[in-house]
DNA sequence: AGCACGCCGACT
DNA sequence: GTCGGCGTGCTC
């Protein structure tokens, strides 16, 4: 139940009143200004003077007192904007105070929409002059357009000429002689509100019993409902019943996804169902749309939301619903900016508001699966493939035994299998998570190895694009004619393996097929992705080559051969996850295989066979890997069973970074089962030109880890040029 | 985040 | 002698 609902007045300002006002800049906190006479409550937009300028705030609640009087300015006019709801500051001052981030960075997220703001731009449009002249020069258009017009509403001059067939000259005509007149209607919604009574899909009888329980969650307040089933057990039809329920009782409703760019098959299943496309909420979106979505989740007019993580601080009027798919993806951890994890963050969104979360997956993360056998969400399990479809062979191809021929990268085995896969007229998909032709490139006569000058990096052979570059700044140049270093002509080596090599081994051995490469440089710009997909789906490619890109939920009936080109790629660098996240990957990548009632295979190309990775996804004993990994955790008090958190300090001078490390150090926190790692070289120890430090802190779960932190920092002040970056519950490790 | 004030190189 | 580079610091 929201708070709200308890005070029957809003605290309401007025007069000279003192107010706090939240602004969208990473300021310490909210700053207190005279309200100037207008009645203000919470939640309203503000104009607010700083320093020369104005800027956009919230009025966030009555003044701190904690600034002199005569310092106080007073805000300018209230906008009219709906006010930001309280549930949506609410969650606002808690995820800033989860992530330790400035409040105002956190608003910043919910206002990244500033001319949404401002009054909607109506529509022009016309209708016939209340008081028209006595005697208006007519022409046959012109009655053309009075006569069509006395049978229509209003409507734009564009379309008012087209319905009286003639040109739009001769409506400005009229209503320059005061015939017509010009009306400003508001711009009809891009938002078409959802059918509920359309067929929906037959659901078998664990979908049931799994959709029944989150439609009775609907409306009852908070809960969390994990529904856990393998690729194409219908998880997205089970969800789709609540997203029903929610939208039957009029609330709003969102879903979050790890790409939501990416993912057109699930738009085109949304579609489907309730007859509409959903309101979509990515980085793809164009400046009007983001504006006019906005604006309608604000006023309620928006009911379904499907977003990228960003879309959590959307100004929902009335969200009744929040689905989070594909929880275990990587993609929902923010790490630039205000650091958070969207599944996380959801649930404590569905926890302000009162109102359930559902979370969904395959490969359930380890943290979802602590709070399922805590009792603090409940489990939805989908056991089976819905339709009939078998899940894929999966086998590990074991290189020490099968190895490919020299400076190849396809095992015979993996060859033969692509080989039979085309025979039959089916599709065949390699994974490799490595963009470019090579990782490496170095000098076959000196061994110098070409490294971005501002990381700690290789650059990395696009041979595509011609370039070397760097994945962590982006900086490039062409392959130099001769190395640096000891200035050999053409005496560079492409070391291992990307996935255009990759790509131009399998066109080599495949003369004839029709192979297509996938990662996020061939997707580039809106509609990439999803052309390449159509394609695939229809079978105007043969082989997909990719990286992570091609694991997303796709669903292709005649992919039948998947081949994993580097499995133990995931598992290097002993990360905390990395055996974890590396079972959910490959998990998802056999997922495409054999979808349809053709079985698939799935060939894990891999040195160490007997990994626990590779045996889980062999022997499809999911649940005890997970068991397996759980312990692992438990036993060193590492998340999900003790608190995580990682300090970045960076700066550009190696010595002072050291030099304020060290100070940090002296004060670290300590305490019972309190442990400060570091400070230590982070794994990129040079990014973009700064240099950086990493402290990782782990505290038991029953301490206040924020606090600590809070303490801790609060004692030594950074040097002017040294950034403090906190990131808790880290998931990357760089 | 902007914008102002600060102290050191190439111009009217 | 000034114009201006962006480094540092403040904004209720």
């Amino acid at each position: 139940m929201p708070a709200e609902s308890f005070t029957s007045t809003p605290p309401f300002f007025n007069g000279s009143d003192r107010i706090a006002v939240l602004l969208p800049l990473p300021l310490a906190g909210a700053y207190d200004y005279l309200c100037a006479g207008q009645p203000l409550r919470p939640g309203d937009f503000v104009s607010a003077p700083l320093g020369g300028r104005w800027v956009t705030g919230v009025v966030w609640g009555p003044g701190r007192g904690d600034v002199e009087p005569s310092r106080l300015k007073r805000v300018g006019p209230r906008l009219e904007a709906s006010p930001l709801p309280k549930v949506t500051r609410d969650f606002i001052d808690w995820v800033a105070s989860y992530t330790l981030a400035a409040p105002g960075a956190v608003l910043k997220m919910a206002m990244s929409v500033p001319s949404a703001l401002e009054p909607a731009a109506g529509q022009t449009a016309i209708r016939l002059s209340a008081a028209p002249p006595e005697a208006p020069r007519m022409t046959p258009s012109r009655r053309k357009v009075v006569e069509a017009l006395a049978a229509l509403p209003p409507l734009s001059v564009t379309d008012l000429a087209r319905e009286a067939g003639v040109g739009p000259a001769v409506v400005r005509g009229l209503v320059e002689a005061g015939v017509l007149e010009t009306v400003e209607l508001p711009r009809p919604s891009r938002f078409s509100p959802p059918d509920l009574d359309r067929p929906r899909a037959e659901l078998s009888p664990a979908q049931r019993d799994a959709a029944d329980a989150l439609v009775a969650a609907v409306g009852a307040g908070f809960s969390v409902s994990l529904i856990d089933g393998v690729t194409g057990s219908g998880k997205t039809e089970v969800y789709f019943e609540a997203v029903a329920a929610a939208l039957a009782q009029g609330a709003q409703v969102l879903v979050l996804l790890p790409e939501i760019a990416l993912s057109s098959q699930w738009l085109e299943r949304f579609k489907r169902r309730f007859g509409v496309a959903p309101a979509q909420w990515h980085s793809e979106l164009g400046d009007a749309a983001r504006r006019d979505t906005w604006r309608a989740v604000a006023e309620g007019d928006a009911k379904v939301v499907v977003g990228a993580r960003s879309a959590l601080f959307l100004p929902f009027a009335d969200l009744g619903l929040v689905v989070v798919d594909e929880e275990h993806d990587q993609a929902f951890k923010q790490e630039d900016g205000v650091s958070y994890h969207a599944r996380d963050m959801a649930v404590v969104r569905a926890r302000l508001g009162g109102i359930p979360a559902v979370l969904a997956s395959a490969t359930p993360s380890l943290e979802t699966m602590a709070n399922v056998q805590g009792g603090r969400y409940r489990l939805l399990a989908l056991p089976d493939r819905h339709a009939g479809a078998v899940l894929p062979e999966i086998r590990a191809v074991d290189l020490r035994r099968q190895p490919p021929p020299r400076g190849r990268w396809l095992s015979p085995v993996v060859v033969q299998a692509l080989e039979e896969a085309f025979a039959a007229g089916e599709q065949a998909m390699l994974y490799l998570n490595r963009r470019g032709y090579a990782p490496l490139t170095l000098c076959r006569s000196c061994g110098h190895r070409l490294q971005c000058p501002h990381c700690t990096a290789w650059l990395v052979e696009h041979r595509s694009a011609g370039r070397l570059i760097c994945h962590h700044c982006g900086y490039h140049i062409r392959l130099p004619p001769q190395c640096p270093q000891c200035e050999a002509e053409d005496s560079f080596a492409a070391c291992g393996p990307g996935v255009e090599r990759v790509a131009e081994e399998a066109q080599f051995l495949f003369p004839t097929a029709r192979l297509a490469v996938m990662t996020s440089d061939t997707c580039v710009g809106p509609g990439a992705a999803a052309e390449l997909v159509q394609a695939m789906a229809e079978h105007r490619i043969d082989l997909l080559v990719g990286t992570q890109i091609v694991a997303k939920g796709y669903h292709f009936p005649l992919l039948t051969v998947v081949g994993v080109v580097d499995a133990d790629l995931g598992l290097e660098g002993g990360d905390l996850r990395a055996a974890e996240r590396t079972h959910q990957l490959l998990s998802q990548v056999a997922g495409r295989a054999g979808r349809a009632e053709r079985p698939g295979r799935v060939f894990l190309q891999t040195w160490q066979p007997e990994h626990p990775v590779m045996r889980a996804l062999c022997t499809g004993s999911r649940d005890s890997f997970i068991a397996r990994e759980a312990e692992l955790r438990r036993d060193c008090a590492m998340p999900p069973y003790g608190r995580l958190a990682a300090l970045i300090l960076s700066g550009p001078d190696a010595a002072q970074l050291d030099g304020f490390a060290a100070r940090l150090s002296r004060l670290a926190p300590h305490g019972e089962g309190i442990s400060v790692l570091g400070p230590a070289p982070a794994p990129m120890a040079l990014l973009r030109g700064r240099h950086r430090r990493r402290f990782l802190v782990k505290a038991p779960r029953s301490e206040n880890l924020q606090q600590l932190l809070r303490r801790w920092l609060a004692q030594a002040v950074a040097p002017s040029g040294v950034r403090v970056q906190v990131d808790v519950d880290p998931y990357s490790f760089f």
